[in-house]
DNA sequence: AAGGCGGGGGT
DNA sequence: ACCCCAGCCTT
């Protein structure tokens, strides 16, 4: 019998004791979080969707602010994207605000405005995949099946001593089956967060505090004493250095030009300056002016230096110039009005960016 | 299977 | 500097 087979026999056999003393110390230790007060299942999708990739004490002040704009799903499936766009300011991967928009209004014309209760037609939906799905069936709908988010890959990877790349869709497949052995016919969706919840406090990344965890017993990694190098990691892309120009136009009346990204690019649908990416070899003025006659049809002078920023993002480092200019020619509201405007001083934050804008306007204490 | 997709916190 | 974070989608 190979080594996957005898630990998911093991997972089988252990199974109700792992969730019985699972149970019994998050019941003792589980922090109180906004979302685990409800059993709206629109809000605990919501929240599910803000958790992907974010930190809790992130979330926690955008969620509220969420549900008080959009308090039903209905709320939200009748709302303008923008205004979603807005909500989700600063919390980046913009593209679930589109998405929970997109299914939001989906779930009003589908499916009566409930969320379904069945795995194919959640993972249907935009913005749900494997976690999410079981996230939503097993903590809203009481449902018995696994939701593997980073948490619980790295406590069962350590719980079963897998040395295999986490990388490796066959990892993440054995990984899933041994949650599925795991998860409890009663109360599941509190399994589910004890899961994550252990690895959020105790089973953290690097050294694990393996003293006060209540399956010490059951855990082969702390038996071999390998539960520090588990899991094993994939590999790391380098972020590469990227350079761009944004130009801060003002009218007579002290309002800014802004224009609007492509909904489904780069923090598709938020707003920014004129501007964009320098060419190898180009300087800041000229790529701006360049960059404003392709995308928008304008002819600028570029004036004064104001600032230059860095921001991260997940696959780049940006370096941006930001220098103030004017409109010398072309009605720059004549065509695709719809993506571009003045914004006075008053309005302009109500407007939705990203945060390297966001510290322009500080910046410039708009 | 790999890379795009934000922003922030921890070390 | 590098890691990680209640992942999903496209190619």
């Amino acid at each position: 019998m190979d080594k996957r087979t005898t630990s998911l026999k093991r997972a089988e056999q252990t199974a109700g004791g792992i969730a019985e003393r699972l149970l019994a110390w998050y019941e003792r230790n589980k922090r109180r979080l906004p979302w685990r007060n409800t059993a709206d299942p629109y809000a605990i999708w919501l929240s599910e969707i803000m958790l992907q990739q974010t930190q809790v004490e992130a979330v926690i002040p955008h969620y509220r602010r969420f549900l008080e704009r959009f308090p039903t799903l209905e709320d939200l499936a009748r709302s303008p994207l923008e205004e979603v766009l807005k909500a989700w300011e600063n919390m980046g991967y913009y593209s679930r605000a589109r998405n929970l928009h997109a299914a939001s209004r989906r779930i009003v014309d589908l499916h009566g405005g409930r969320l379904p209760e069945n795995p194919d037609e959640l993972k249907a939906l935009p913005g749900i995949g494997p976690y999410t799905s079981g996230a939503i069936l097993s903590m809203a709908f009481g449902k018995a099946v696994p939701a593997v988010d980073g948490n619980v890959k790295r406590v069962l990877c350590r719980l079963f001593a897998v040395d295999s790349p986490l990388s490796d869709g066959a990892t993440q497949r054995f990984i899933t089956a041994l949650a599925e052995k795991l998860v409890p016919a009663e109360r599941p969706g509190p399994f589910n967060s004890a899961l994550m919840e252990l690895g959020a406090l105790l089973c953290r990344p690097g050294i694990p505090q393996c003293p006060d965890c209540p399956l010490r017993s059951n855990c082969l990694g702390y038996a071999g004493n390998c539960q520090n190098r588990l899991p094993v990691a994939g590999k790391k892309a380098k972020r590469p250095d990227k350079e761009a120009g944004a130009a801060i136009l003002r009218d007579s009346k002290g309002r800014f030009f802004i224009v609007r990204r492509p909904a489904d690019g780069f923090l598709g649908g938020l707003w920014k300056f004129p501007g964009g990416m320098l060419h190898p070899g180009e300087t800041v003025t000229d790529a701006l002016k360049s960059r404003c006659r392709e995308e928008l049809g304008i002819s600028i002078s570029v004036k004064d230096h104001l600032m230059t920023l860095q921001q991260f993002y997940s696959h780049f480092r940006l370096t941006l110039h930001v220098f103030s200019g004017t409109i010398q020619e072309g009605g720059p509201l004549s065509p695709a009005a719809g993506n571009r405007l003045w914004a006075s001083p008053a309005d302009i934050r109500k407007y939705p960016f990203s945060r390297v804008e966001l510290r322009i306007l500080d910046a410039l204490f708009i």
